[in-house]
DNA sequence: ATCCCGAGGG
DNA sequence: CCCTCTGGAT
C-alpha cells in the first residue's frame, strides 16, 4: 500500500474527528431544488445561495414552474449568488429537460445529468450523492481541488476531471461522499485559499505544504 | 484561454 | 485595490 493511500486514511480520520458534522450545507427540499441550488453554488457561498433560495422555491417550487417562469424575474431572484444570466439560463433548461425528457423527475444516472446544460461531473457528484446515495464520481469543489494539492494527493491544480481520476485511485469508494464534505469544511475554516493556519492543523505533519510554511 | 458575475475580506 | 467563493460553456 503506497504511502498516500495510508496518509488518506489518517486524514480521514482526522477530519472525521474534527468535523464530526460534515455535510452538505445548501438547503432544499427536493432534487430539483438541489439542483437548482448546487447550480448556484458555482464561485459563491453556500451561505449566500441559502439566501436567495427561500425567495426562488417559493416563487417557482418545481421543476414545471422553473421551466415556465420568466427568465428576467428568475435572474433579479438569483442575482446576488453572482454569473446570474448563465445560472438562470442553466437552471430553467435543465428544469425545461426534466420536464419534457425525464417526466418532471431528476435523472438518477451520470450520464443523463451530463446531458443537462450547466451541469458536468461536480454538479452530478453532488445531485448523486446528496439524493440518492450514489457515488460514481468525488465531488472536486474549489476546495477540494486545492486541498488534494496542497496535500501532494494529485499532481495538478487546474484540472477537476484529472484531480477526481486521481483521487478515485486513492480513496476508498465507501469515503468517496465524505471526503467532499470533509475537505469543504476543512477549507472553510483552516485551509483557506488565501492564509491557511497550518499551525492549527491536524493534518500538518503529512502535508508537504504545511511543512513548507513557517509557523 | 476566456468569459460569465456579485459580494465580502484583507 | 486584489482575491475568493462547493463551475461550466465556448
Amino acid at each position: 500500500m503506497s504511502l498516500n493511500v495510508e496518509q488518506v486514511t489518517t486524514a480521514v480520520t482526522r477530519l472525521r474527528h474534527m468535523y464530526p458534522d460534515a455535510h452538505c450545507e445548501l438547503n432544499y427540499e427536493t432534487p430539483i431544488q438541489l439542483l437548482a441550488a448546487t447550480i448556484l453554488s458555482a464561485q459563491c457561498t453556500d451561505e449566500r445561495v441559502n439566501q436567495v433560495t427561500p425567495t426562488l422555491f417559493a416563487r417557482f417550487p418545481d421543476a414545471p414552474a422553473l421551466a415556465a417562469a420568466d427568465r428576467a424575474e428568475l435572474e433579479e431572484i438569483i442575482r446576488p449568488t453572482g454569473f446570474f444570466r448563465q445560472k438562470a439560463k442553466f437552471i430553467q433548461e435543465s428544469a425545461q429537460t426534466i420536464v419534457h425528457e425525464y417526466g418532471g423527475e431528476v435523472p438518477q444516472r451520470m450520464e443523463e445529468l451530463l446531458k443537462l446544460n450547466g451541469v458536468a461531473r461536480k454538479t452530478a457528484n453532488v445531485v448523486l450523492g446528496e439524493i440518492y446515495g450514489r457515488a460514481e464520481g468525488i465531488t472536486v469543489d474549489t476546495h477540494v481541488k486545492r486541498i488534494a494539492y496542497r496535500l501532494g494527493w494529485t499532481t495538478t491544480n487546474d484540472d477537476p476531471v484529472k484531480v477526481e481520476q486521481e483521487l478515485m485511485a486513492l480513496i476508498p469508494q465507501e469515503s468517496w461522499i465524505e471526503i467532499s464534505h470533509l475537505l469543504i469544511f476543512h477549507g472553510r475554516a483552516l485551509c483557506k485559499a488565501r492564509r491557511p493556519d497550518c499551525p492549527a492543523c491536524p493534518l500538518r505533519d503529512i502535508c508537504p505544504e504545511g511543512q513548507r510554511v513557517i509557523g
